[in-house]
DNA sequence: GAAAATCTGTAACCCTCGTTACAGGAATTG
DNA sequence: CAATTCCTGTAACGAGGGTTACAGATTTTC
């Protein structure tokens, strides 16, 4: 499938043990892009060529010679790479040592999960992440939650903590043909706040598409890919999935929410200690 | 020097700061931009535009906002970002995630939730890790399983995962004194797996008591102080759940349900992926 | 030391990609 | 409800970059 084909070491390794092959100026470029990995290669091909001080096409031969078709399809090998490892900084493991890794499947689980979180976390947009806080403090904004087939427990997590601070929470529930029923009632004031990632249902996007039609301001908490929902959101965040596993992982995600959780629940704090003594009593009685 | 000239911030960060003044389409692309940082903006336009579900010229705006002469110089500028970063492997900090960006209480609370999935997975026994998957992959064993008021939304994360690789799954719901209508039918076969955190309540363990009595194997994801079910349980698990939050959190607790639910399925694959394509038939109709 | 083979840069070609004008459409405002 | 503004994709344009032929330079070999 990709235009090298061969076997999966990472494109510095290959060259590193190809480096006897090369003629004396192809070499000098290889030396360059190691010792400028992977940026180099990223540049045109007259940019790298001036950077190793050797002609364009050297550095066509040399990359021709590591195996690849074209010039663009050395770049798109070495953003692959970069994809693969900047999603886990820290973790090589899928790379060069045992795939098995130390410790076991249990143990590389594990990492992708902290990997995710750890991701997740970085690319949170900081203004995003406080303007949906302080939508969902806002207890005058009635706020309803949906999920997916397999998000909605979030959406229910979520529902659950929120009911205890404040008023006016909703899960969305039942057949998908009657949540547009009750989307019909939304207005400017509500918040619809929707859980969805990959293999995303559009039976959501189509709800989506009313509340936001209704003036709602509408929530996404989706995957790296973004759901199509985020054309009708007005806020997205997004957390990584993808974990050595059958299925995606939604710790990531329920991590997010909880530190969204735990944001509305320290901004509107006395007010919600108040209702939190109130409930006890009436649930001790 | 640098193209933009505009301060010494990450382009991630002043996407982020300059979120709002984007329109929707940009936005996408912003926010497709953030999460696959910074490969994406590596791409061709028509690649980046595709990825992001948007058009090429909606990307050129997209950094012409950002304050780029152009398309190329935007993919110089991060390149340049990238060789710093590069230069230092361990230095993160350059990306959101040190002390520039959001910091403070989120990067508090995240590093709290990754120390607890570490010393959540570092304390489970291997032979209860596995026993407990021994007894989810045995489809002539039927499964219930419920949690608590918070902790229910696992039970029936569980319960939709484990639907579709096996049968005999249900989520026990309902009035707690219901509860035990159910239980008095189980069996030596049956495996109860029920989610109890601190706060625990005690008309969960009244039915883990009843369980037991009957026959059926109790398995308990708890917390570290172990709910009072665990006197019944044949098998316990427990995860960290204590974060600088007003909240305890559940993270920990879904990871180690996500590892539980990997191994299962990747113990009974043949059949489950049998199951899953049927399963698929019967949706698309 | 001469001839052959190999290597390497120059220059021209062509194609892809970045760019931009424009029109349809959505959202907003009076 | 009409008018206006803003947004967004389509389509055509033009430049820059990838590619290649070729000739000079260098090394190798007999």
């Amino acid at each position: 499938m990709d235009g090298s084909g061969t076997g999966d070491l990472t494109i510095a390794e290959r060259i590193r043990d190809d480096l006897h092959r090369f003629t004396p100026t192809e070499r000098k470029a290889a030396h360059v892009l190691l010792a400028n990995y992977p940026v180099a290669g990223l540049e045109t091909t007259a940019e790298f060529a001036k950077r190793a001080d050797v002609s364009a096409p050297t550095v066509l031969r040399f990359v021709s010679r590591l195996g690849f078709q074209s010039y663009p399809d050395f770049q798109r090998a070495l953003r692959e790479e970069l994809d693969k490892q900047g999603q886990s900084p820290l973790a090589k493991k899928a790379y060069g040592s045992g795939e098995a890794g130390i410790g076991g499947p249990l143990a590389a689980f594990r990492d992708g999960l902290v990997d995710n979180i750890r991701e997740t976390f970085r690319h949170v947009p900081a203004a995003e992440f406080d303007a949906v806080v302080t939508l969902l403090a806002d207890r005058r904004r009635p706020v309803h939650l949906i999920g997916g087939r397999f998000t909605d427990v979030l959406a229910a997590h979520m529902t659950a903590h929120l009911r205890v601070v404040r008023p006016g929470v909703g899960h969305i529930s039942g057949q998908p043909g009657n949540w547009r029923d009750q989307a019909v009632d939304y207005g400017r004031s509500d918040v619809v706040v929707m859980f969805d990632i990959r293999r995303y249902q559009d039976d959501l996007a189509r709800l989506a598409g009313v509340a936001a039609g209704r003036g709602a301001t509408v929530v996404l908490m989706t995957d790296q890919w973004l759901s199509p929902i985020a054309r009708h959101a007005r806020h997205v965040l997004s957390a990584r999935v993808a974990v050595p596993s059958r299925w995606d992982s939604l710790t990531a995600m329920l991590a997010l929410s909880e530190a969204v959780l735990a944001a509305v629940t320290e901004r509107i704090w006395p007010d919600a200690e108040q209702r939190i003594q109130a409930i006890d009593g009436l649930r001790s009685k």
